[in-house]
DNA sequence: CATGCTTCCATGTGATCACAAATGGACACA
DNA sequence: TGTGTCCATTTGTGATCACATGGAAGCATG
């Protein structure tokens, strides 16, 4: 409505929140592969016109977390397992630097914070929660790299989150969930010795190591 | 005009030409760090109307290649040092990777296209052509590059090119230019002999040049 | 002459609408 | 029963408009 009098002050604008929304469920494996959404679906879930829609829209495509058909269609990608790798390998690429800038700066309450981070993660593995699995090992992994105090780098690695979302979704669905982190202990480990590489193996191990599943 | 019955057919749509446009400004630094822009500014230059320049925008934004004010003024970034230093390690960290992933596949034909180009940029560097140096050099990593058939790589890569377009057009500007691409012949070298050491260190060394000028 | 305030214009935001194209299903026919 | 065609509906695109806000210029006051 154009005689919208709302003083109620918008805390933050609306194609923002959209954004934050679909980029939440995308990066957290909410929306499986394929997926359509249509710009009018989205603005009536969000309560929001066409506008604010699209613009979310065309910043999750320009990250790589939706893809536009010829004919403009929206959808969340499929990828093909040379993509997966490719992204595995900037995953690896990226991590490791980030971990390995975070090493000097990782004190105690850092590795009590991953160790309980962990825990949830266990919990996640227990109830079978994909999402929550997925939510929790990003956040693990955003916790250590935070303390590297390279924004730039980490706005990269969760693009490369964002693009892998919905796959990683059907990868660890498919995934026989009896395992705990083996390879977090292995990083907090390395991270307690103050041993760079190990840690950077630990890293590069735990990222790609669910590609290890597609390829088999 | 509503009743726009342009049989014409749009080759490609409007806020992509726009997208497009502005991309490859800011990326070969046509536009300098700090620099505003408007929606209705960029509308009227492309002739379209606010829509697609927004939309343009946003999606530049999305990559890091426009900045958004608190009040939602557009304009360049100005990058801080510190962030200069993470674009140039993430450059370094995956262009050796795609070079690497590009040796094995480098042949004859991809050497003198590579020769070629640097005679181009030679000459822009003679005629004092930050603009056609920039864009040239860029040409010269992406020619490589394409050969390591990795598109989501090349995709990042080209993503930090674009965010540090404008700040390399403030550097190349400072640079006293007598210098031929020098890392260009190591790289070409090192593809020639097939020595994969020496192409990391020389695509790493071409890398992190500019950056040196910074610090200095 | 400097500094603070006020006003006005420029600018971004979001809703709505007209239009075109594509998609999906229904229906007829072989 | 399979297949091709046609139509209706869904969907994206882009233009325009009303509104709020922020910045800059101008004015007044110390």
């Amino acid at each position: 409505m154009l005689i919208n009098s709302r003083s109620e002050a918008t805390p933050t604008s609306a194609h923002d929140r959209v954004y934050r929304g679909l980029r939440s469920r995308i990066m957290h494996g909410e929306i499986g592969p394929g997926a359509a959404l249509t710009l009018r679906g989205i603005g009536a879930e969000f309560e929001v016109s066409m506008t604010p829609a699209r613009e979310a829209v065309r910043r999750l495509v320009a990250e790589g977390a939706l893809t536009l058909s010829t004919s403009g269609r929206v959808a969340t990608p499929e990828l093909s397992n040379e993509r997966i790798e490719e992204l595995a390998a900037l995953r690896s690429l990226i991590e490791v630097e980030l971990a390995s800038r975070a090493l000097p700066r990782a004190h105690m309450a850092l590795i009590d914070r991953l160790q309980t981070i962990n825990g949830a993660i266990s919990d996640a593995v227990d109830r079978k929660d994909a999402v929550a699995y997925i939510r929790t090992n990003l956040e693990f992994h955003r916790t250590l790299y935070l303390r590297a105090q390279a924004p730039a780098m980490l706005a990269m690695a969760e693009t490369v989150w964002l693009q892998l979302g919905p796959t990683m979704r059907a990868l660890y669905g498919r995934l026989r969930r009896t395992e705990p982190p083996h390879f977090h202990r292995l990083i907090i480990a390395a991270l307690k010795a103050g041993d760079e590489p190990g840690l950077r193996l630990a890293v590069r191990s735990d990222v790609t190591q669910g590609l290890k599943m597609l390829a088999g």
